[in-house]
DNA sequence: CCAGTTATGTTCGCTACCGTCCAGACAGAT
DNA sequence: ATCTGTCTGGACGGTAGCGAACATAACTGG
């Protein structure tokens, strides 16, 4: 039985603007529908537009050494891709591959650079975006050194469970097993167990989620870390209104593709979905 | 024969100020000495000063449920500590510990804010700054994934050795061991390869570097795609005159500490020491 | 110079994951 | 109905790192 919350299909980070701002900003944008496995930024090339995921979902990842990839963060409808034009650098650090098809909303990097510059409270949210990236990335890291793969793919598991806006979503393991740095293999065992453990099922790629709060207790720390980072940095109720800063120069050659604790949770109460349409900025 | 490049003590980031700015600037700092293992900021506690090091360095830590830390970030000369600032954040989200013992440049909070206001090369710096932290970040997630002790301590050393602005330092195996995340064995049996390999020397936690060329040549990529995107970042001769953009407000309030390829490159002059004083941003 | 502390070296069995290969299972196309 | 490609499951030996314990060695302060 999947229940699909009800929702309004918009990214939530656009919904810390003003309402009539808001729509202007929507209407300035373009809606696009993301394919899956689309590439949307090579690492060391040039952002041409940011994308405001509303329904799809987007993967970071780091191309490493021909040992395949390794997923370094998630973009669903609480984040965008492009959050580097806001320091002023139009270079991709990272590769971006779509995950979850469906529609987001994009703009073109000049026109979002004068937004930027306009809309004060759109700057501050972004902010603080940025800010839980770089705690997500440090989590990542953490994660990747310590944790096994049961528990990575777990998170990994909710993290698009709570960006799919379904209970089903469409993944191989081969696929998982890239994003998790592992041997498809390695896969094939850790989803066993969770299947065998009645917390997913899935087949041929099709995968359900039958027990959230299974999960999250089979998950390591690092999905409510990531989840507690989130609601307390974007969550603050302040006035967005702020002091004059400056904008730098755009920092824009394109360069070469060479680049290379919370004690366990113990409900599910206390990780408010961040899908759920509940929790506006 | 330790060959110590004459250079000036000062944090580079603030060569990218005008001449008299960055004399103002130091003048409103405080001189301070950082003593090794001065624990400077804890995770999601408020960020009362800046740092900038200019002999000393710092490393960024997080921490994971008892089983040790885990290091995902260096700050030397070449950077500061309380970047998070730029992003209106005044909570830390890392630890900072001080490895290299020596003076640094402070500065209060508020003060630095509107220092940031009021000096608009300093932001655009600052900014970039940020860029090649994420950018870091990432790779060392990537590089916890997939390379092994051995590799990993080689490009601790040299990215230690970049800040040292000396041939020897002092650290043990046990502290090096939390900061690669492993045990303390590991790191006994990695330097132990490399002091058979004649690449460093150590006893009872003084180590010397003998042959930077041959740990380059030891250690993974990763140290390598450090320093291309810093310099690549960093040293773009852009006008620091930037449009006008908005500071947000601060968001402040502390929080319970429950938070939780490059072609294998052929020779050392592919790699500048970052710490030679010879490119100024 | 002895005792206590700190730093390093070594060993044991154990587990998670590796690289590789092969086998079955299912779905859609011909 | 067969074929073909995709997806999943299982098996092989090999290895890096784990946890725990113990053994030196060096420095430190009486």
């Amino acid at each position: 039985m999947p229940v699909i919350e009800p929702y309004l299909p918009v990214n939530r980070l656009l919904l810390a603007l003003p309402h009539k701002i808001r729509q202007r900003f929507i209407t300035d944008c373009e809606a696009v529908d993301l394919a899956f496995a689309e590439i949307l930024t090579e690492p060391g090339e040039r952002i041409d537009h940011v994308y405001f995921p509303t329904e799809s979902f987007i993967a970071l990842t780091k191309p490493i050494d021909k040992r395949g990839n390794l997923e370094v963060g998630f973009i669903g409808d609480e984040g965008m891709l492009g959050i580097s034009l806001l320091l002023g650098v139009s270079i991709s650090p990272l590769q971006a591959v779509v995950l979850g098809e469906g529609p987001a909303l994009r703009m073109d990097t000049n026109q979002f650079r004068r937004k930027l510059t306009d809309i004060p409270a759109l700057q501050t949210v972004l902010q603080r975006y940025l800010y839980v990236i770089t705690e997500q990335l440090a989590q990542t890291a953490v994660c990747c050194r310590f944790h096994v793969v049961d528990e990575r793919l777990a998170r990994w598991l909710l993290m698009t469970h709570d960006r799919a806006h379904s209970d089903t979503f469409h993944i191989t393991h081969e696929f998982l097993a890239s994003m998790l740095g592992v041997r498809r293999v390695g896969i094939t065992k850790a989803a066993s167990a969770l299947q065998n453990r009645e917390l997913i099922c899935y087949s041929r790629g099709n995968i359900r989620i039958l027990d959230r709060a299974g999960l999250e207790a089979a998950a390591c720390e690092c999905y409510a870390s990531d989840h507690a980072i989130y609601t307390r940095t974007m969550e603050v109720k302040t006035d967005l209104r702020p002091m004059p800063l400056h904008q730098p120069p755009l920092l824009d050659q394109p360069i070469g593709n060479e680049q290379c604790d919370t004690a366990k949770r113990k409900k599910s109460e206390q990780f408010p979905d961040i899908t759920a349409g509940s929790s506006p900025l």
